[in-house]
RNA sequence: GCGAGGGUAGCCAAGCCUGGAAACGGCGGCGGACUCAAGAUCCGCUCCUGUAGAGGUCCAAGGGUUCAAAUCCCUUCCCUCGCACCA
C-alpha cells in the first residue's frame, strides 16, 4: 500500500477529535502529572512555519511523557491584549496597501472575508480559527482543546484583576512618572504603530545644566553632563524666539518650543515674555558647577526645536564646538554685529576636563586636525565626532578637579555624576526623541511624562526571591541560566499599564489597560481552571474567590466551595513542569513569569523548568510576513504531510538551535519517511497480531546483533528525550538504526522466520520510539502491526536479555573485514576469485591478552608479556605489536576489552565466510597464521589481532 | 559598547563539555547492480596521492599548552541574536 499521508493523517485527526484523546483531567494523587506550556500565540496575523516548531517541540515532549505513563496536560490559548491587533484593524480599515497585501497574498484571506476582520476580535478570531487552530490540528498537536480562552475574556479579566489587586496590596506596584509618545495634535498618547515617521526613535534623556543669568535659569541640554567643567561659552540661535517663563516657580529662559515640551513633561509652565535670540547674545551666564561666567555667542547651528534651544560649548572635547569657536574667532565682523566683543571671543581657550589615550590635551583639536577638517560643514566631521565620543566614553579619565570622580572612566561614572548634580540642584532632566517623530494624523509627536503604574521589579527582596526560582529551576540548555540572573539584576521598574488597547482594565482606574507583558505572567494557572470556570457566574469571581482558590480555605472568612474545588485541580497540575519558549523572551516575558510566581505562589508551585528554543530561517533567510517570505503550515502539510513537517522541524536541529526550512531538505525527509513506510508495510501481517513473544523462533547471530543494536537505540533515544534533545533522539531512532538495518539486510537471509520476527520486533519498538515525532504514521503502522496504536503502547524499555556485547563485537569484526577487502579491491582495481583471510598467530593473541591484563600502558604490557618465555624470545616484535594494540584499546572500556580477549576470531570469520563469498563473488578461505597456510602473497605475517591479514587473487 | 551564540570538506550539518580516526549523517555529484526504459531500491566513490587495507595535508587566521588538539588556553578577524517599556 502506497504512502498517502493526507489519507492517513486525516483519519487520525478525526479519531483524536472524536475521542477527545488529549483531554486531560486530574487523576489519582499518585499519578505523575506533567504540565507543559508554550507562550500563547498572538493572532495579529497568520501562523507561518516560523511558529510551527514552537508548538511542535512541546507536543513531541508531551507525547513522550504520555507514553511513559504520565498524565500530561498541554493546553493553548490566545493572547489578544494590547494594540497590535487594533493597529492591524485600523490599517485594514484605511485600506493600506501593505496591510492588504499581507492579508491577501501572504495569509490568503478570501476577499469576501476581509470585512469580518474589521473589528479587533473579528480579526483575532479569524486568525485563531482559520490559521492557528486549523494549523495546530493539522499538525496533530496533542492539545486539550477544552481549555482555550482569550485574554480578552471576562473571566480571564477577573483573574488578572485579582492578580493586580493582590500585587498592589503587597506593594509590588507603585505610581510614578514615565515618558510616553504624545501626539500634540490629537492631544493623547500614541503607540509605535500609530506613527508615520520615527518608528525607530528612542527616548534620549538630556541633562539640563542650570546656568544662571541674573535671576533666571538658562538650562543647557547635554548628553554628556560630565563635560560641564569644560564649558567655555554658550550658543543660542540669534534668529529664534526664546521665552522667559515661570517653570515650577522659577524663571527659566528657553526656546519657545522648549517651553511647550517642558509643560508636557510634568512641569508647571507659564510664559511671561518673548525674547529674541539676538537679545541673549553677548550676555554672560554662570556655570553652576564652577561658578565661572561665560559669554553667550550666536550660532546658526543651534536648533531651537531640539531640547531647550540653548547649548553649552565644550571646545576641548567636542569637534563641533571646537570648529564653531574657530569660526567665531575668525569672524569679528559677525561678532560685532551681535554686540560681542571680538577680543573676548579671541580670549576663549578650550578647557580640557579629561585625558584619553590616543589624543593630546585638547582631543577635539587633535581629532579635527588629524582628519584635516577645517569647516563645520565637512561631511567627515560626524564620523570623527562619533569616534572621539566613543573613545572618551569608554576610555576617558576625569581630571583631578572632579573630586570623588577624579581618575574614573566616564563609562563608569557618568550616571552617578549626573545624579550628584541633580541632587545638588545644579542639573535637571528633559526627554527628547533621537529623531523627528510624526503621528499618522500628521501631528508632531513629543515626549510627555505621564502618571503610570509600575511593577517594582527593582525591589531587592523581590529580585532575591526570583533568583531562588532560577536556582531551583531546570534550565535547558543550561547555559541560559546566567541570562535569567542577568536579567533579574538589570530589570528596573516596568510600566504595566497603557492608555488603550484590548485586555483587562486597571482595577482601580479604568482609563488604563494592563499591557500585554504584564497580563501574561501567571496565566498558566488559568489553564487548569478554564473549562470549569465557565460554570461560575462572572460576578462571583471576586477577590475572595481567587484568594480561596490560590491560598486555601483559611485565607478568607467564608470560602466558596467551588473555589476550593478548583483549588484541587490547580494543585494537581501545578507547577508547570516545562515551559517551552524563545530566547528573546528571557529578557522580558520569561523573567516576568518568574517574578510573579515568586511573589504570588508558594515555592512548591514555582516553575520547574524552561526550555529555550532557537529561531527559524526560511531558505537561509529570516522569515517575514510583510515581505511574503513565509511558508504556511497548510501549504507544507498539503505538499509533504504533517509527519514530514514535524520530522523535519524536530530532526534538523535541537530545540535551542536555529533551524532552516529548506524545501530540498524537507523533500528528502519525505522520501525517507516514504521509504520507511514501504519497508514497514511489507512486514505488516494480514491479521494484526498483538505480540510475537510467544512464538519467537530460534535466533541467529545476526538477529541477535540487530536486537542488541536495538537495545542500544532504546537507551540512547530515552536519554536524549529526557533532555529534550529531539534531534539526537529522532536521529538515533530513525537514521542511525536505519544504518544497522542496511547492514542487517545485506548480511542476513531476511526470509527466515527468525529474521522476520526480528524485523517485526525492531519495527514495533522503533514505531513506539518514533511516535512522538511522526504520530500519524507511527500509530497507523503500529496498529496494523499489533492491533493498537503506538501511543497506547508503553515506551520501550531496554531488555537486558537482548543486549549482547559479544555479538556486537563479533559483527564489528566482520564489518571491518568487509570494508578492508572493499578498500583493497578499490585501490587495486581487481576482481578477486579467491580471498584469503589469515588470523593472527597465537603469540600475537598472547600479547593482546597481556594488554587486556595490564591496560593501555606499553611499559606495563611489556613487563607482563616478558614474563612469558615464549614472548621474550620475540622481543622487538612483541614491543611493536604491544604499541599497536595499546593504541587500539585506549578508548575502549574494560568490559569491552575483556570481551575482546575471549573472542574466537577464526570462528567469527568462518561463520561469515558464506556472506563474504556472496559479497565478493569469490571463494573465501580462513587460515591461522601459524598453521603454515598457503600464502602466495606472503601476507599472513601481517595479521594482527582483530585485523586479519588479507590476500586477494 | 555590553551580554549570548556561532565560523567544520561543493551545500546543510555532527563532533568540541569529558584531547587520542580525514572527522556521523543528509543534500548534491560520479560509477555500478536491477530494469526494455524511467522512477524507486541497493552497493561503491566523492580533500590530495596511491595497482593492498596506506601515506600526506586539513576543521576562520595566528600563537601556546601537550607525547597527542577541530576539541583546552591566548590574540585577531568575521557572522547572527538581545540590550526593554514592543509583542
Amino acid at each position: 500500500m502506497d504512502y498517502d499521508p493526507q489519507d492517513i493523517e486525516e483519519r487520525w485527526r478525526e479519531r483524536w477529535a472524536e475521542t477527545g484523546r488529549y483531554e486531560a483531567d486530574p487523576g489519582d494523587a499518585d499519578d505523575d502529572a506533567t504540565f507543559i506550556t508554550v507562550p500563547y500565540p498572538y493572532p495579529s496575523g497568520g501562523m507561518h512555519m516560523g511558529h510551527v516548531r514552537t508548538y511542535t517541540v512541546p507536543d513531541v515532549y508531551a507525547r513522550y511523557r504520555r507514553q511513559r505513563g504520565d498524565n500530561v496536560l498541554f493546553p493553548i490559548a490566545w493572547h489578544v491584549t494590547g494594540t497590535p491587533i487594533i493597529g492591524a484593524v485600523e490599517r485594514l480599515k484605511k485600506g493600506e496597501k501593505e496591510q492588504l497585501s499581507v492579508l491577501r497574498d501572504t495569509y490568503d484571506v478570501p476577499e469576501d472575508t476581509l470585512q469580518d476582520l474589521e473589528t479587533p476580535m473579528g480579526y483575532a478570531r479569524y486568525f485563531i480559527e482559520e490559521h492557528y487552530k486549523r494549523g495546530m490540528k493539522s499538525l496533530g498537536l496533542s492539545i486539550d482543546w477544552r481549555r482555550e480562552f482569550t485574554t480578552n475574556d471576562e473571566r480571564y479579566s477577573k483573574f488578572v484583576t485579582w492578580q493586580y489587586e493582590t500585587l498592589r496590596d503587597r506593594d509590588r506596584l507603585e505610581k510614578g512618572l514615565h515618558p510616553v509618545k504624545y501626539c500634540t495634535n490629537e492631544e493623547q498618547p500614541v503607540t509605535t504603530h500609530d506613527l508615520l515617521e520615527g518608528e525607530e526613535a528612542e527616548y534620549q534623556e538630556y541633562t539640563l545644566i542650570r546656568f544662571g543669568l541674573d535671576d533666571a535659569v538658562v538650562p543647557m541640554a547635554t548628553l554628556r553632563p560630565e563635560t560641564v567643567r569644560g564649558v567655555t561659552n554658550a550658543y543660542v540661535d540669534p534668529d529664534a524666539t526664546y521665552v522667559r517663563a515661570t517653570v515650577d516657580g522659577e524663571t527659566w529662559l528657553v526656546s519657545e518650543t522648549a517651553a511647550e515640551k517642558l509643560r508636557l513633561q510634568a512641569h508647571e509652565v507659564s510664559v511671561t515674555e518673548h525674547v529674541a535670540g539676538a537679545d541673549l547674545v553677548g550676555r554672560s551666564v554662570t556655570n553652576p558647577v564652577t561658578g565661572d561666567a561665560v559669554p553667550i555667542l550666536p550660532a546658526a547651528f543651534v536648533d531651537p526645536d531640539n531640547a531647550t534651544g540653548v547649548v553649552m560649548s565644550v571646545p576641548a572635547h567636542s569637534p563641533d564646538d571646537y570648529l564653531a569657536l574657530q569660526e567665531a574667532k575668525a569672524d569679528d565682523e559677525r561678532m560685532e554685529r551681535y554686540g560681542v566683543d571680538p577680543d573676548a571671543v579671541a580670549a576663549i581657550e578650550p578647557v580640557p576636563i579629561l585625558d584619553v589615550e590616543g589624543y593630546g590635551d585638547v582631543p577635539a583639536r587633535d581629532a579635527v586636525e588629524s582628519a584635516g577638517i577645517t569647516a563645520s560643514d565637512d561631511p567627515e566631521l560626524e564620523a570623527v565626532t562619533k569616534e572621539l565620543y566613543n573613545r572618551e566614553f569608554h576610555g576617558g579619565r576625569l581630571h583631578d578637579d572632579y573630586g570623588e570622580f577624579a581618575g574614573e572612566v566616564i563609562e563608569d561614572v557618568r550616571e552617578a555624576y549626573r545624579e550628584t548634580g541633580v541632587e545638588a540642584g545644579n542639573f535637571d532632566t528633559m526627554y527628547e526623541f533621537s529623531e523627528e517623530v510624526v503621528c499618522r494624523c500628521g501631528g508632531a509627536v513629543e515626549v510627555a511624562e505621564q502618571d503610570t503604574w509600575f511593577l517594582s521589579y527593582n525591589d531587592e527582596d523581590w529580585k532575591q526571591a526570583t533568583k531562588r526560582v532560577v536556582e531551583n529551576m531546570e534550565c535547558i540548555p543550561e547555559n541560559t541560566r546566567g541570562e535569567y540572573d542577568h536579567t533579574i539584576d538589570w530589570l528596573n521598574e516596568w510600566p504595566c499599564i497603557r492608555n488603550y488597547g484590548l485586555g483587562t482594565r486597571l482595577p482601580w482606574d479604568d482609563d488604563f489597560v494592563i499591557e500585554p507583558l504584564s497580563d501574561s505572567t501567571i496565566y498558566m494557572a488559568y489553564y487548569t481552571l478554564a473549562p470549569r470556570l465557565q460554570e461560575i457566574p462572572v460576578g462571583d469571581l471576586d477577590r475572595e474567590f481567587f484568594d480561596a482558590l490560590f491560598y486555601g480555605a483559611d485565607a478568607v472568612d467564608d470560602p466558596d466551595p467551588r473555589a476550593l474545588d478548583l483549588r484541587e485541580e490547580w494543585q494537581y497540575w501545578y507547577p508547570v513542569d516545562y515551559r517551552f519558549s524563545a530566547n528573546d523572551l528571557i529578557s522580558n516575558h520569561l523573567t516576568f513569569y518568574l517574578f510573579h510566581h515568586a511573589e504570588l505562589f508558594a515555592e512548591s508551585e514555582w516553575p520547574a523548568g524552561i526550555v529555550i528554543m532557537g529561531m527559524g530561517l526560511l531558505e537561509g533567510q529570516k522569515m517575514s510576513s510583510s515581505k511574503g517570505h513565509v511558508v504556511l503550515p497548510d501549504e507544507a502539510i498539503q505538499a509533504y504531510g504533517a509527519d514530514t513537517v514535524r520530522f523535519f522541524l524536530l530532526n534538523s536541529a535541537e530545540p535551542w538551535q536555529d533551524y532552516d526550512w529548506r524545501a530540498d531538505q524537507v523533500e528528502s525527509v519525505r522520501d525517507q519517511l516514504e521509504r520507511f513506510w514501504n519497508r514497514a508495510t511489507e512486514l505488516v501481517p494480514e491479521e494484526p497480531a498483538s505480540t510475537f513473544e510467544d512464538d519467537r523462533p530460534a535466533l541467529e547471530h545476526v538477529d541477535r546483533w540487530l536486537l542488541s543494536k536495538l537495545q542500544r537505540t532504546i537507551s540512547e533515544v530515552t536519554e536524549a528525550m529526557e533532555g529534550a534533545e529531539t534531534r539526537t533522539a529522532s536521529q538515533t531512532a530513525f537514521y542511525d538504526f536505519e544504518e544497522s538495518l542496511r547492514w542487517y539486510r545485506r548480511r542476513a537471509d531476511v526470509d527466515r522466520p527468525a529474521a522476520q520476527w526480528t524485523l517485526r520486533h525492531a519495527l514495533e519498538t522503533r514505531l513506539r520510539l518514533l511516535a512522538p515525532f511522526v504520530p500519524f504514521m507511527a500509530n497507523e503502522l503500529h496498529e496494523r502491526l499489533t492491533g493498537r496504536p503506538a501511543e497506547e503502547a508503553p515506551w520501550p524499555d531496554v531488555d537486558p536479555e537482548l543486549t549482547d556485547r559479544t555479538v556486537e563485537l563479533q559483527e564489528a569484526r566482520i564489518e571491518q573485514l568487509t570494508e578492508d577487502v572493499h578498500d583493497i579491491v578499490d585501490v587495486t582495481g581487481t576482481d578477486p576469485d579467491t580471498v584469503r583471510v589469515y588470523v593472527a598467530a597465537d603469540w600475537k593473541r598472547a600479547v593482546f591478552e597481556a594488554v587486556a591484563e595490564a591496560g593501555p600502558d606499553v611499559g606495563a604490557v611489556m613487563s607482563e608479556a616478558m614474563s612469558d618465555p615464549a614472548l621474550r624470545e620475540r622481543g622487538d616484535a612483541v614491543n611493536d605489536l604491544a604499541g599497536e594494540l595499546v593504541e587500539l584499546v585506549r578508548d575502549l572500556d574494560e568490559t569491552t576489552v575483556d570481551t575482546m580477549a575471549t573472542l574466537d576470531e577464526r570462528a567469527v570469520y568462518e561463520a561469515a565466510a558464506a556472506f563474504l563469498e556472496r559479497e565478493f563473488d569469490a571463494t573465501v578461505d580462513v587460515y591461522d597464521e601459524d598453521a603454515d597456510p598457503p600464502d602466495p602473497g606472503e601476507k599472513a605475517g601481517d595479521a594482527v589481532p582483530f585485523r586479519p591479514a588479507i590476500h586477494l587473487e
